[in-house]
DNA sequence: TGAATTACAGACCGTCGGTCGGTATGGTAG
DNA sequence: CTACCATACCGACCGACGGTCTGTAATTCA
């Protein structure tokens, strides 16, 4: 095979795309290495010279979703208009605003995640984003506290249920994309709808605010989410998702 | 090698202790099938004749940890005396009883399942786990909210979070053991204690009982099994996993 | 321009999970 | 007791895997 020279960089985004969507669709342990270099067009030694092993790919990548998922709640962060408790609102919601937008890649990216082969990767991005969002949260919670807009003890404890709601939200949605027929759907939809309430109501509680006070998403929007799904994998059954 | 035959059950049994000593010392993926039937003194024609493959042994592992678990809290479930607060408090704090009395081999075992190369082993166990206490649990709300001692509208929901609570107590845990100095591991406990304090308190005010009707543990057990545990250690300074 | 460094190529290695043809053993029917 | 058969077991073998190594083409810089 001809030598091909890249930048650097480029050739480890690169490396980093092509072991996404392989990890993606097939699951990090039934991807091979061979599969990946394959794809990525280079030899096994360009690919060595650039991670150490295959376990490191898949934490660059883990590292790099966690990257890209703090990104996305800058603006939150950032904007100095809001007060503690429309801060911990916007972070949330932010997940579903992105998702309606951006919803054909971002979801076959959201479902594929949770397949139950791809376990060992999720988990990783899980580890990263947590390292990320926890601080974000923690400072959010304080200053809630200081405000006397939050009332608790331990806010490290309720960041670690705020991550917990969000991730379990996930995999009732996950268990909800598995399900086959449209009545399952119907049915997972209103377990869904009725499960983010009752985190509503638990962080309204558990944060000493009064009930209602914490919106993850407004009613009927599950139901909004889902059907676009719905819609968009009617058209063409499983669009390969190339990043 | 000579040809030994013995009662399929206990040969089956037997492939699954020493699976289980190795899937927990090396980790699943890191323990190979050879290591496994070495250890069990078994051909790998035996092997196959029992299990399908590697993955069909993890699961049998998992159902067997599960059906242990189940079995060690079937008579809170039984007893009739209790009403249902007082049966989700036995479940709650069943495991914080079971540890304290058999303390040594159950904490080894308990935190060689938490290191991180063991996380798809305990994944399979937790959904096994999961999967047969849910419904108990189900059962248990659903009886609270009949005779009026809890108040939720989604029992389901409930169970999860309980379910998760429990398994974010013990990667609380988990991290506490991973400490290294007795400074790190005072910090640690002190954390661990005041994070069950909110997982009681979150959990009173999500099934709208009074603050302190929820109790996993008493104040102070957090320091007795994890001191308990340390004087195990104490005689042997971390043990090299000869890997 | 030439030496050193970087970026790549691909043959090769040990080990892995899994397969397969074969053999010893225990129970049972004649 | 014997013939037979299903079951329990053995171990050589296989393709594929992650990872290593030697070597070479391109780039950088003195």
């Amino acid at each position: 095979m001809p030598r091909v020279i890249k930048h650097p960089e480029f050739r480890r985004e690169e490396l980093l795309d092509h072991a996404q969507t392989l990890f993606l669709t097939q699951g990090y342990d039934k991807a091979s290495l061979n599969d990946v270099i394959a794809s990525a067009g280079v030899s096994k030694g360009a690919f060595y010279h650039y991670f150490p092993s295959k376990e490191a790919l898949l934490e660059a990548l883990a590292d790099r979703f966690a990257r890209q998922a703090l990104a996305g709640v800058q603006d939150i962060i950032d904007d100095p208009g809001l007060d503690p408790l429309d801060r911990l609102n916007g972070l949330l919601s932010q997940s579903r605003r992105a998702k309606i937008e951006t919803a054909p890649e971002a979801w076959t990216l959201f479902e594929t995640m949770f397949r139950p082969e791809n376990l060992v990767l999720f988990h990783r991005i899980n580890l990263a984003a947590s390292a990320s969002f926890s601080p974000l949260l923690v400072k959010i919670i304080r200053q809630g506290i200081e405000d006397t807009t939050f009332r608790t003890f331990d806010p490290e404890g309720v960041a670690d249920i705020v991550m917990q709601f969000g991730m379990a939200t996930h995999d009732v949605v996950a268990k909800a994309i598995a399900g086959g027929s449209d009545a399952d759907m119907e049915i997972a939809i209103e377990a869904l709808e009725k499960r983010v309430r009752l985190y509503e109501i638990a962080l309204d509680r558990i944060l000493g605010l009064p009930d209602g006070s914490i919106r993850i998403g407004e009613p009927g929007y599950v139901r909004t989410v889902m059907t676009a799904r719905q819609r968009k994998s009617a058209g063409k059954a499983l669009a390969k998702p190339d990043i």
